[in-house]
DNA sequence: GTTGAGCGTT
């Protein structure tokens, strides 16, 4: 199984496999997407990242108000998109 | 070449 992780304040700079890649650090992430801004394609600065369920409380305590590019990251459960 | 609260797409 896998469960979703949002993360938030993110540097500008930050991309799908930089993120996907801090967070394999501490469990194991099966995908990750940084949220795009669909009129200027920038980085909108927070995405998502899927990871295994038994990791999911690791990776909060692990990665929320780390260090990540010179931002505290900011870590949660997203919210289900649908049902 | 910018910005900074906030939960995404097939």
């Amino acid at each position: 199984m896998a469960a979703t992780l949002y993360v938030g304040n993110l540097p500008w700079s930050t991309t799908d496999t930089s993120l996907a890649d801090a967070f394999r650090e501490f469990g194991t992430v099966h995908s990750s997407r940084i949220i795009t801004d669909k009129e200027t394609g920038r980085s909108r600065g927070f995405g998502f990242v899927e990871v295994d369920d038994p990791d999911v409380e690791k990776m909060i305590s692990g990665m929320n108000g780390k260090d990540f590019g010179g931002r505290q990251l900011v870590v949660n459960e997203a919210k289900p998109r649908q049902s």
